[in-house]
DNA sequence: CCTATTTCCTACTATACATATAGGGAATAA
DNA sequence: TTATTCCCTATATGTATAGTAGGAAATAGG
C-alpha cells in the first residue's frame, strides 16, 4: 500500500499551481521543480499527464506556464491517483470484487472492499483546495487528531 | 495502493491453516497451493515468513504441515502486510512524517497520515478468524454495506 | 524577424520489485 | 528404508518505478 514518488509531486505541484492560479498567475515546470526537489523532466511527463486529463491548463512561450483548469475545491486527491497510477485500490493487479476465492476464503475480498471503502473515504474527501490552506473538514480532522495518528507502529 | 499477491496468497493460506487448526490437523502447503491455485514454491516461501514471524508452527516428514502459532482472532491483515510487505502505508518509499514538505505544500503530509489512519482502522481490526466465519464488527459492516461499497469507480 | 523561454513529444536507461522456478538437503513417520 | 514434507539457496523473468536526453513547436518581447 504505498503512494508512488508520481503521486505525492503531483499532489505537490497542483497545491503549487493552485497557489500561483489564486494569484492569477502562471507558474512553469521549472519552478515548481526548484522549489521542491522535484526532477525536472520527471515533472514534466507528470504535468502532461494532469494537463491530458483535464484537470490543468497550460501554455508555451516566455511568461508561458501552468494553472488549474478546474476549481481547487473540486480535484479531489483520488482523482489524482486514478490519472497517474490508476484505480485506488487492486489486489494483484485485479479490483476487489473480481478475484474469486474458493468457499473456504470467501470472505477474504470483504477485507479488501473495506480497505477501499476507507480509502475512498479520505482520498475522495480531500480536496487540493484543503491540502493548500490546511483546514480539512471534521472527518478528517478527528482522524488527523487521534492518538497515534502521526506515529509509526512497530514493523513487526 | 496496491495488495500484492503474497499479501492475498498470505491471508488466504492462513484461513485455510485456521480451519485445519480448528478441527486439529496440519495442513501442508502442497494441499493449500492445489486448494487456491497458488503457485507452490511461491507459496512455501510465503509460509517460511509467517513462521519466521511466529504466527505459524511448521513439521516436517510425512504428515507434517503447518498450524496456527497464536489464536485466529489474535491475528490481524496488518500484522500480515507487515510481515509480508513491510510498512502499512508509505510515500516514496518514507513513513509520511519523514518528509519534510516546504512551506507552500505542508498540509500535503496530512493526507498521507490521514490515509495510514483509515488503514489502519481497517486492516489492525480485521483478524483471521472474521475472515473464516465471515462475521465482522460493526464498523467494517457498515463499512461493506455503504452504497458503492461493491462498485468501481470510473477510471477517469 | 530574431531570440529566449517554455511546453510538448519521443525515446531511452537503470534499478528495484514482484512473481515466480529449480534443485537438492534435512527431518520424520510408517 | 522410503516416501513425504518442510527448509534453504540460487536463478529467472517480467513489470513498474524513477529518472534522463534531445530536440521540435509555440509564443512573447524586442
Amino acid at each position: 500500500m504505498k503512494v508512488s514518488a508520481k503521486v505525492d509531486y503531483a499532489i505537490q505541484a497542483l497545491v503549487e499551481i493552485a497557489h500561483a492560479t489564486d494569484k492569477e498567475t502562471l507558474i512553469s515546470a521549472e519552478e515548481i521543480s526548484g522549489k521542491h526537489a522535484i526532477p525536472a523532466k520527471f515533472l514534466e511527463g507528470i504535468l502532461t499527464a494532469l494537463r491530458k486529463a483535464g484537470i490543468i491548463n497550460s501554455f508555451r512561450g516566455p511568461s508561458g506556464g501552468y494553472e488549474l483548469a478546474k476549481l481547487a475545491q473540486s480535484i479531489t486527491v483520488a482523482d489524482v491517483i486514478r490519472i497517474i497510477d490508476g484505480p485506488l485500490a487492486a489486489v494483484r493487479g485485479f479490483a476487489p470484487e473480481e478475484i474469486d476465492y474458493k468457499a473456504s476464503v470467501k470472505h477474504v475480498s470483504d477485507v479488501w472492499i473495506a480497505t477501499r471503502v476507507a480509502l475512498r473515504s479520505v482520498l475522495e474527501r480531500v480536496t487540493i483546495a484543503q491540502l493548500q490552506s490546511g483546514s480539512f473538514d471534521s472527518v478528517i480532522t478527528r482522524m488527523l487528531t487521534e492518538k497515534d495518528a502521526r506515529k509509526r507502529r512497530r514493523t513487526f
